[in-house]
RNA sequence: GCCGGAGUGGCGGAAUGGCAGACGCAGCAGACUCAAAAUCUGCCGAUGGCAACAUCGUGGGGGUUCAAGUCCCUCCUCCGGCACCA
């Protein structure tokens, strides 16, 4: 690509004047109005990939657009630089973790600023910085003094590849998130952020963020959170009198129960069988399922298994004496790990009861029509009329609800309950590179936490990082030995660091006090800049980051250190971006440059060989990734065309939330239009006025025309931009004026021509900084474009002088008529009746009304 | 199965219930060129017609309305999320 405009030397230049201007600098002092925009940080893997180029190029032309419109904005950027690959780098390389995050550091610093980003660097931070990481720990220990910060011993997900455990939504079917491989469960002790008690609180938060956050986003989390109302009824277990408490959302259908299911895991089992006769029977059944694990249940066709354990249990509500089975679709994290099976009113159960012959009891019927267990194909969920109820019998099971969890309170057999599925959030991780939890073991004082004076715990240098080596920091002395801060005996440090998920938590409060030595940031400054205005980033975190953060931000507001309880205000999810990729059954993914024979359609190959096999090769339009081969280099890109273009190009497509297709001719495209627009400002700067000289009250039509399709523009590309960052209207726009200008034969009037090329750059601004900035200094101006503010539309300049509306008979446009925009109806009426197209329509027909909407068109009904 | 979103030219996509296809990409024709690339000009939903123009056309079917891509009912397909959750 030869270079027709000089980008690699305006963007250098513009890049080095904004950073002396310090036009992101963020100035508590400033009184202008406060706009806190905030991209979700990346982690520092050394390389930028093209989900950070729409991430941040959509954030970096929030920013300077809301510079635009007069506010005083927070821009900052970090690195979220713990976690696995740096220790993995470390096993393999043995650079130690902070050597190579330090270095991908840089090197991403110099790649953001090359693309034109604005950020107030000096409130950079990075989580695995012991300044920052100081202060996570130290939030540790308020939750802890809140008792929100709890060690126990529960099953948890153990990946074993990453040799570590991970939390439930790190764990996508079964498997890790990272690596994919398949997750156990392990009983192992740990510490956890008990979030379960803010279960209500998250999903109540949703109210205000109704409107300003995705649909979507909502809605996983309210799934995730998984609120369900329904009962706690105590059953007993006959055999021994023990009481078996269970979870229904379905009391109406106690009555109905014909057995108990329990999850494999639940601890009652083997008192129960043991000493008994089913003892060996259903141990056995039972370790297979436990053996299977919840992931492998899931894959083993989902066939319901079940055993009895020689057991009864007695329904409260009648006496019923019914089996106790072990069944593997029961979950021991759900509920109190029993369930109730009613097979008559749940498919599930009724599938179970079929497979194991037990007994159906029908209590609920249709309206119209009466059930038989024993004809019945499947369980009856429907809504009907209660029968073998007892005192309910004959009440619509809907209507009867409330009142069955009344008769169950009073008759002490239960209560009324609501049960989440959200659980607590374990934090624990087993590697170095994370923030130490900040926990003594003394064999006298026992659990310590580390006194606040005696924070940050650092990372210690002296550790082996070795392949399947365990966790890296208990190979270290000098960190696992230390004195009981209480007793002041030998003691040992817990070795366990903090998810990183913890760490992100937090870091956007981080940025309105960066450097603050004395606490995690101050009350003052948080007033200042929080809540973050505009959140941008990938949906991905829908259920992870984004509802970590809200629980600790909701925790700090009950801490008393800050004083709203959602971060962030507005949030915005950019869509993935997406390039075609090659499949071959043989060779599974492959390059571009291993499909052969294909013909090129745009940007696709169709019809293509596998070089190796010669199968035919499938393409697919999917997400860029290293595993399929399709991805690009954004370095690469904005090297051939400039930063400026790989920019216009992210965001002339497709609205920013939509998937983005990545075309090789899609960017030649908004290279296209860059270079055309640099050539018709060039070539008419000896045209244009001199900067502030009035534009001439008379002009003729073809001037007027341009100044009102710029005004025009300048309208509709605020609204499009206002009305949900639909960049791709607002280029089109851009395009539609300068088509016009350039369809105009005779030359503009130069301080109409000045108003226009000015427009153009000034509404392209935040898209394209560069070239706006150094066009904007040619054509003489010796301030930065973003000092000068949004273009204002001038309403009158913006109105049409003449309408154009269509006129339709019976539904069909049939002609057109112009009038001028103040004409009365009844005038219009009788101008389009007039019209010569239009009467062709009528003849021999009766007009029946005619409907004149203003300024949009003219429409006649005929008989 | 449940929840969320979406189905519009060859492609990405525009359209406060009011002229469907803005803007761009690709394609075709022409100009420039020894030639190619780049650039510029024109055409570009389908069908019929020399044309003016007409008919059809926004996943399928039905409805509301003077008027439906847009609203209502119903079905289908695709994408994303959740899922033995009791």
């Amino acid at each position: 690509m030869s270079e027709k405009y000089p980008f690699s030397v305006i963007e250098k230049k513009w890049q080095d004047a904004w950073q002396a201007q310090n036009l992101f600098a963020a100035d508590e002092t400033d009184p202008r109005e406060k706009c806190y925009v905030l991209n979700m940080y990346p982690y520092p893997s050394g390389v930028l990939h093209m989900g950070h180029v729409v991430n941040y190029t959509l954030g970096d032309v929030v920013v300077r657009y809301k510079l635009l419109r007069g506010h005083k904005v927070l821009s900052p950027m970090g690195w979220d630089s713990f976690g696995l690959p740096a220790e993995n780098a470390a096993i393999r390389t043995g650079v130690h973790p902070h050597a190579f995050t330090e270095k991908n550091i840089k090197h991403m610093r110099k790649q953001m600023t090359r693309a034109g980003w604005g950020y107030d660097w000096t409130r950079e931070l990075a989580t695995s910085h012991s300044d920052y990481y100081h202060w996570t720990q130290w939030f540790f220990l308020q939750f802890m003094k809140k008792g929100l910060a709890v060690k126990k011993s529960a099953p948890v997900n153990w990946c074993n590849s990453c040799q570590t455990v991970l939390a439930n939504e790190q764990v996508h079917d079964g498997g890790c998130e990272r690596c994919d491989t398949s997750v156990e469960q392990k009983d192992m002790s740990q510490w956890f952020f008990t979030m379960s008690k803010y279960a209500q609180r998250l999903l109540d938060g949703h109210a205000s963020l109704r409107g300003s956050w995705p649909d979507s986003v909502l809605a996983m989390q309210e799934e995730w959170i998984g609120r369900s109302e329904g009962a706690r009824v105590v059953f007993k277990i006959k055999e021994t009198g023990e009481d078996l408490p269970i979870f229904t959302t379905r009391p109406d259908t106690l009555f109905g129960v014909t057995f108990m299911s329990l999850a494999p895991e639940h601890p009652l089992i083997e008192k129960l069988v043991k000493g008994s006769e089913h003892e060996s029977r259903v141990m056995e059944a039972v370790n297979e399922m436990r053996r299977q694990g919840t992931s492998e249940r899931d894959i083993a066709e989902r066939e319901k298994v079940g055993i009895w354990t020689g057991c009864h249990v007695v329904n409260p509500v009648n006496g019923d004496i019914v089996p106790l089975w072990v069944a593997n679709f029961a979950l021991m994290s759900y509920g109190t790990g029993a369930v109730m099976a009613v097979p008559a009113h749940d498919q599930r159960d009724f599938e179970f009861a079929r497979k194991y012959e037990i007994p159906i009891k029908v209590v609920i019927h249709p309206d119209t029509e009466s059930l038989d267990p024993d004809s019945m194909t499947e369980a009856y969920a429907d809504p009907g009329i209660m029968v073998n109820s007892g005192p309910f019998d004959g009440h619509n099971n809907r209507e009867a609800m409330p009142d069955i969890i009344r008769w169950l309170k009073e008759k002490g057999y239960g209560e009324g309950t609501i049960n989440y599925r959200l659980r607590d959030w374990l934090i624990s991780r087993q590697r170095y590179w994370g923030a130490p939890i900040p926990i003594i073991y003394c064999d006298d004082c026992g659990t310590v936490p580390v006194p606040e004076a005696q924070l940050p715990v650092l990372l210690p240098t002296d550790v082996q990082f070795e392949e399947g080596g365990g966790n890296p920091l208990a190979t270290s002395e000098s960190f696992l030995h230390c004195e009981c801060p209480t007793c002041g005996k030998p003691a040992r440090r817990e070795t366990d660091t903090m998810d990183t998920f913890v760490d992100s938590s937090w870091y956007f409060l981080r940025y309105a006090d960066p450097g603050n030595s004395t606490q995690p940031f101050s009350l003052e400054a948080i007033r200042h800049w929080m809540p973050v205005d505009q959140y941008i980033g990938g949906i991905e975190h829908a259920t992870m980051h984004l509802i970590y953060a809200r629980f600790f931000t909701m925790v700090l507001h009950d801490l008393e250190l800050i004083d709203f309880d959602e971060p962030f205000k507005q949030l915005f999810c950019q869509g993935m971006v997406c390039k075609t990729a090659y499949y071959c059954e043989e060779h599974k993914w492959l390059g571009e440059e291993q499909v052969i024979n294909g013909t090129r359609k745009g940007d696709a190959i169709v019809d293509g060989e596998c070089s190796e096999c010669k199968k035919p090769v499938r393409s697919e339009m999917t997400k860029i990734s290293k595993s399929k081969f399709n991805v690009v280099d954004p370095d690469k890109m904005i090297e051939s065309y400039g930063a400026d273009t790989v920019r216009l190009y992210m965001l002339s497509d497709a609205p920013p939330d939509k998937m983005q297709i990545w075309s090789e001719s899609g960017i030649k495209g908004s290279w296209r239009m860059l270079s055309r627009l640099w050539d018709l400002v060039t070539e008419n700067l000896k045209n244009v006025s001199p900067v502030d000289i009035p534009i001439p009250t008379e002009l003729d039509s073809d001037n007027r025309a341009l100044r009102r399709k710029a005004h025009q523009c300048i309208l509709r590309v605020t609204e499009a931009i206002d009305g949900g960052f639909q960049f791709n209207t607002a280029i089109a726009r851009c395009n539609e004026l300068l088509n016009q200008l350039r369809a105009m034969k005779a030359s503009p009037e130069p301080t109409v021509l000045r108003e226009i090329l000015e427009t153009v750059l000034r509404v392209l601004s935040p898209i394209v900084p560069h070239f706006s900035e150094e066009l904007w200094e040619q054509l003489g101006h010796k301030t930065s474009i973003f000092a000068h503010g949004w273009p204002q539309a001038d309403e009158d300049v913006a109105k049409e002088e003449q309408l154009e509306l269509p006129v339709q008979v019976n539904g069909k446009v049939r002609g057109h008529i112009t009038v001028a925009p103040d004409t009365d109806g009844k005038t219009i009426e009788a101008i389009a009746l007039e019209n010569e197209n239009v009467k062709k329509w009528l003849e021999g027909k009766t007009v029946r009304k005619v409907i004149v909407i203003p300024g949009r068109l003219v429409t006649i009904v005929v008989s």
